[in-house]
DNA sequence: TCAAAAGTGTTCGTTTTACACCCATGT
DNA sequence: ACATGGGTGTAAAACGAACACTTTTGA
């Protein structure tokens, strides 16, 4: 497709260019990381956040795709940039200079079978100082990214299933911030947005008295005011 | 300093990887952007941020310090990465990944000399879609991130002089946000915060009746909240 | 004496917080 | 009948927005 006739800039070095994802779930009211054993040398077998090399064919939000896709079977995600990694040293292996996404997913909708295939399994946000290299550093800036923006925009419904109740959302807003919320205020903010709607269906596994299911109202974003605050 | 042992990673592909530098600054009442005609094909006499390819021996930031610095003259500067730009065809010569910082300056600062030399000089922020290759959205990004952050963060001080009355910040914030702002409650919010301290000292250049001088306390930073609204 | 910018408070509406009880149901 | 989680309203406080006049001084 694309094919530069001229090299212009032929008297400058190359680097390694990798992306790393990371990915982040909910499940037993807990914010999840998916992280795999490392399978190269250097740190073989530690823990490390998916990732891969740039390709010549693909852009770099492509990389990311593909990272993520090849994980967990998902399309059509939520994913942005964290920021770009580029240290010297900070891969040991070689110089790579990394750009790392996060991404948010439903759990539930993956494939599970790509786990076993990567040797992938998703931990505790708050194990990601385990992590190799400066991983843990890349996923304290993605949960900052995400504290900021949870809070202004629904981008938080992305960790959740397509129904959910509103007693889930809360438990997801908690684990998110790290803080119990009050029930009443939690509700009344969230139903004030108008990004949620009620359903006609109940679910009763979490109480005998049973909750309404929420869905999320697609396309709102654009209602997303640009009030900075002066 | 640092020679890798082994290649580990030799069958990937490298690419070449540039920073380009989204120099704010503030005169006349307006926000105002570095830019320079770019001295190479492509697009050579074209408007351009101010980039340099990445070196062997420094890390992205440094990078990144190095060509604000050769074009200002001026060290410790406040600059954040705005994201990393890696379309296939982004640059027209070659593929290039573009990791973007922007930076804050005070243009009385800045050494002048070193403009003409590399033919740059300040144009109005608007006039930003002039520029070259992807360079329009970079901007873009960049002017929102500072506007989100000027709002809650006191960064927008390093556009100001040490010293400066309240109707230059005022004048400062106006252009930021793009619109006009009331004076009181702007002075109020100001001075709430304890970013400020007012000095004993009156500029009369603005007005006969002279405005008090403040300058912007150091290391209040650390005073901010983490409050994401939850 | 007047023009021009500096400086200063109050009121009102909105938003945010804190807080406690009844409901519906399955066992 | 009781245990469990679901669902609801109100009062007080904090915050943001709107708004107009007096002060100082150089020309």
């Amino acid at each position: 497709m694309m094919s530069a006739e001229v090299n212009y800039y032929n008297s400058q070095n190359p680097f390694l260019v990798a992306v790393d994802c990371i990915i982040l779930g909910f499940q037993d009211n807990e914010i999840k990381l998916l992280v795999h054993h490392r399978q190269m040398e250097p740190a073989k077998g530690g823990l490390s956040l998916m990732g891969g090399f740039v390709r010549e064919n693909e852009s770099l939000n492509d990389a990311a795709i593909r990272v993520l896709t090849s994980l967990t079977g998902l399309e059509n995600i939520f994913m942005e940039q964290v920021g770009t990694y580029g240290d010297i040293d900070r891969d040991p292996g070689e110089r790579v200079i990394s750009c790392v996404y996060y991404a948010l997913i439903d759990v539930r909708a993956q494939d599970e079978s790509l786990l076993e295939k990567y040797n992938a399994s998703w931990v505790n946000i708050n194990r990601s100082d385990e992590l190799i290299f400066d991983h843990p550093q890349m996923v304290r800036d993605a949960i900052n990214i995400l504290r900021n923006k949870a809070a202004m925009q629904p981008i938080g419904f992305n960790l959740l299933p397509e129904k959910f109740t509103l007693t889930h959302l809360q438990a997801l807003y908690e684990a998110i911030y790290g803080k119990s919320l009050d029930k009443r205020n939690f509700r009344k903010r969230m139903l004030g947005f108008d990004f949620i709607e009620k359903l006609n269906e109940v679910d009763k596994s979490g109480s005998k008295k049973g909750a309404y299911y929420y869905k999320f109202k697609e396309d709102k974003t654009h209602l997303l005011n640009s009030d900075y605050g002066f």
